[in-house]
DNA sequence: GTCTATACGCTGATAGAC
DNA sequence: GTCTATCAGCGTATAGAC
């Protein structure tokens, strides 16, 4: 596994990179920074020194993730017709958990870094933005139950090792697709990619 | 939110009800074993008579879902073409989720949760029954994205707040149709229920 | 069966030497 | 910038009184 590195030090981005890995694996609960500081092989003042405590390491680590979710957001809201908005949200937050898969999934699953962010106003506006972006104004029964799958199930995927093999463009490819059957949406022309919708 | 309760002390049941909702909402690891005992109204020391160890409640927690998981295998394996046994398997674990939602939950995210089950032969062999029971022998990759996206996405579903309306017979019938949709399986008849199949 | 009391390591966090 | 040393508090777990 992953010994301990004793070059660069407690570098920010260093920090960031070992908490990651430490969160995805043990939960950010589960994580001490004694911990962190191992991995890195320094000790926990050092990492002191750069994030004065263990809940802004926990925001550095998300911030990232969540500015993209914000821009995927606008981009949505800006389209002018319904099934456009649906589209680009769609391939939006698809990209989103390919490129940032990790971090995805303990937003998503670590109560820890859900009460964190949904307790920002902004933030749980924006969980809100993309949810009716995704389902509508007046959503059925089942628009509700595909959006609430959508999520749960990007994070699975992006996550899942029988999954790991795949290059990039064709996770996403077939992410998008399989998440468009979720939501009902006409397949995509097959010469298209993502990022075109 | 739950106040402290005295009537019942440290009863087996009680501690794993309380138990179940910590974990939900705060992780395994987030959760001590006084918050337990100050949720029941008894001392540590209470909760410590009847269950040896943190694990061992964690183990007596997910137990009754995890049986139910073996037995979906064996029903689906049981099924003598492949079709039948894709869908019985998805009415199982649909079944499941939405009668252990909570437990689900915990089991496919916490990450001392996963460790615990998947450390176990006879579980991380269940996990694997069960995945080849739904994407098949020899899966394309989209078949197997599908799959990927199901537990994940019938975790959030069980889970989600803006679902929590709907009766478990209604959101069984959508989230079967929908699993079924991702799993690129016809709609199943609308006068069939989801236990018949 | 449930309590009080206690053991001892590890937690997040701080102070100050180099 | 990183270190050593230290803090009060909480973690799991145990012993023994009632």
């Amino acid at each position: 596994m992953a010994g301990k590195e004793q070059r660069g030090g407690a570098a920010p981005e260093r920090v960031l990179s070992a908490a990651l890995n430490l969160f995805s694996r043990h939960g950010v609960s589960g994580t001490s920074l004694q911990m962190i500081a191992d991995e890195l092989g320094v000790t926990k003042a050092a990492v002191y020194h750069r994030f004065q405590s263990k809940e802004e390491i926990v925001w550095a680590v998300v911030a990232p993730a969540l500015e993209r979710l914000a821009e995927v957001a606008r981009e949505a809201e800006a389209q002018p017709r319904r099934s456009r908005q649906v589209g680009t949200a769609l391939a939006g937050v698809v990209d989103l958990v390919v490129e940032h898969r990790r971090v995805s999934a303990i937003i998503l699953t670590d109560p820890a870094v859900s009460r964190l962010v949904r307790g920002h106003p902004v933030l749980y506006a924006l969980e809100e933005r993309i949810n009716r972006v995704l389902a509508g104004p007046e959503p059925d029964a089942e628009t509700l139950v595909g959006a609430a799958m959508l999520s749960g199930g990007l994070m699975a995927a992006g996550l899942d090792p029988r999954l790991a093999d795949l290059d990039d463009d064709t996770l996403r490819r077939h992410l998008l697709d399989t998440a468009r059957r979720l939501m009902r949406l006409r397949p995509l022309p097959r010469a298209r990619t993502a990022a075109e919708f």
